[in-house]
DNA sequence: TCCCTGCGGGAAAGGGCTTTCTCTGCGGTA
DNA sequence: TACCGCAGAGAAAGCCCTTTCCCGCAGGGA
């Protein structure tokens, strides 16, 4: 490879000068001077050497990102809310994929302040995992002593802005939606146990059927990964073990799909016979028939509102930006069978008793 | 940040001891040394300075990859792929997104060369533009002047190993199946224009009707952008110009559920009325309804081949792989209407004066 | 007793770049 | 004419590590 000793060699002129007029110093450079060093740089293809540069410059610029996994279309739609405000302001993004472990996560937190990040964003779930907690808190307070800034988005339990999507209030939603229809035998489809977003998402799921004089049993709640497969499994369980639910709430858009793989292999009508409701609103919610009845987070947005606080100044307490749940209703949920949507809007309490189940 | 002197100074130990201990080099040091250093480690947490590290060895060892966007599901599986390998060689990827802007893959080729990655990988269609095409090529042979290496994934124009997807043969395969079933009338949704994918499908396709006796006239293609939005759309033009229209051909899965979601607004049973036969087999494909008749394509597979490539020995000329398309009959894709099946696989000539339009 | 060997450790030379500091030479002012 | 100031260029000091080279010392063989 080319070094700038290699270019400034044939233009004639120092390092120093290859070095101002490659990077736009200010200053100033005569034309002739400028004109040998940049037609140098044009034969012999010399491209600088990022390391070097970042070594020489303190200048951090780069920006670190965790997620599960990109490809997730949770992570996809937040990452490029990240990637909006980051290319704006001409900083790169390093992303990197944890899937879900742990201790990768806390490698990639040193990979990324071993590369000089100017900040650090941590997206997804947080877990209930006490001894993990406090290594991550440990290794972000130790980055954040060095100047850099961190944001997390969707966990709370850590140093750093937070942006959280309201979880609880989206189960909430959901869980009325189908009080409202008159459902009283619902079944969950959740994430993985561990996960901080389940245990949110089903607390909020649980208050509303509470409001409706309902409980939440163990056996109607099943626990899958947080994907397609795990959706499909957990639904089958689900309806081996109850076969009279009337609904279905998974835990997030990937596993209602699963979901409704199962239901259409079992030949359940949606919703004629089980209604299903999602989790996130991902793109292809819409898309798939019947389009999926679901609780919209504003992706997009928490990524701009993560890169946004960790890209502004620094506050002196860590800031928490909530951001509303939505329900979004599609075709997958309906009324409980046989009853038209009228009169399942009833006071929830005086419609309990002759609901089955 | 606490930098190798900060840990060799509170250890009592020289710079080059604290890095033999941290780096687990071959040379001998002391247990009492080590363990000096390595508590200095922990109370300073220190974590080295990964862009000095990298410009004191010489050794490169991450890989670039440059593809149109990781969170398209075509790109994803791709990349999975290529994290396989990468992973188990120990390789760190660095992924860029290009967004199928020319100018920035060329930038992107400059970034990561900037980076020292040890090689190079573009996934995605080439382009229809000499000037651009040279242009690409002189970088990467200038890089590969440099030692580099390079793999491209589904474009051939390129110097470096290649990974073909046999997407000509993937449109022939489609255009057989619906010739097979009776369709005459048979109308396409393709992406941009510009992309050798889109004509290379495109000319597959033809392929197959010519096969059939048919031809496929201009106002029965309609280009539009690679996504749902883009398939929607021209699925609407493409109605509108040819309302007789019994079978339609995405070329590729985004764009036939953007297809599926346009000819459900407008109340056309698939395949009842109109068969749809996607391109790319992603995951989503077999859980949209009706489930998506597709062509697949290896598309881990390709992302394994390509990082094999580039990161086995190099070979004296360019290699090149093509990777079967295979048809996969799902529920979209079904007999012209009113007609069984049986009746529709008799040679193809003899039934063309029968058929509409 | 002397020399050689080998081990454990440190000194120092890069690696490629940026940037401060220094130097030269010129034009302008007193 | 002497001096000052400044523009434009280069010298050189880092940035933080790795790794080669070298040194001192202890143990073993002659």
């Amino acid at each position: 490879m080319a070094t700038l000793s290699d270019v400034a060699r044939r233009a004639g002129v120092s390092p120093a000068t290859a070095s101002r007029v490659i990077n736009g110093s200010s200053k100033p450079v005569t034309d002739e001077l400028r004109e040998r060093v940049l037609a140098a740089v044009a034969e012999l293809q010399y491209v600088p050497n990022a390391h070097a540069q970042l070594l020489a410059r303190s200048h951090r610029s780069a920006v670190g990102v965790i997620v599960h996994d990109v490809s997730d279309p949770y992570f996809a739609e937040i990452t490029r809310g990240l990637q909006r405000v980051a290319t704006d302001q001409g900083r790169l993004l390093m992303i990197c994929n944890s899937y879900r472990d742990p201790d990768r996560e806390l490698e990639y937190v040193e990979l990324l302040r071993g590369h000089q990040v100017a900040a650090l964003i941590l997206a997804g779930s947080g877990y209930h995992d006490d001894a993990f907690t406090r290594q991550l808190n440990e290794k972000l307070a130790a980055y954040e002593a060095t100047g850099g800034r961190v944001a997390v988005i969707g966990r709370h339990e850590h140093s750093g802005d937070a942006v959280m999507p309201d979880n609880r209030a989206g189960g909430d939603l959901a869980g009325r939606e189908l009080c409202e229809l008159g459902h009283r035998a619902i079944g969950v489809v959740a994430g993985p146990r561990i996960l901080t977003t389940t245990t949110d998402r089903l607390a909020g799921l649980r208050q509303a059927l509470t409001a409706y004089g309902l409980d939440l049993p163990e056996r109607r709640v099943r626990y899958a990964e947080f994907d397609r497969d795990g959706g499909a499994e957990a639904t089958a369980r689900l309806l081996d073990a109850d076969p009279e639910l009337t609904a279905i709430v998974a835990l997030n858009d990937s596993m209602a799909i699963g979901a409704l793989a199962t239901l259409r292999a079992r030949s359940l009508a949606v919703p004629g016979q089980i209604s299903v409701v999602g989790f996130d609103d991902m793109p292809i919610a819409r898309d798939v028939t019947p389009a999926l009845t679901t609780v919209r987070l504003p992706l997009v947005d928490m990524g701009v509102r993560a890169m946004s606080l960790v890209l502004g100044t620094a506050a002196p307490t860590p800031r928490i930006e909530v951001l509303p749940a939505e329900l979004i209703r599609r075709d997958t949920s309906g009324p409980v069978a046989g009853r038209p949507r009228d009169t399942a809007t009833s006071t929830p309490r005086a419609r309990r008793a002759g609901t089955a189940s």
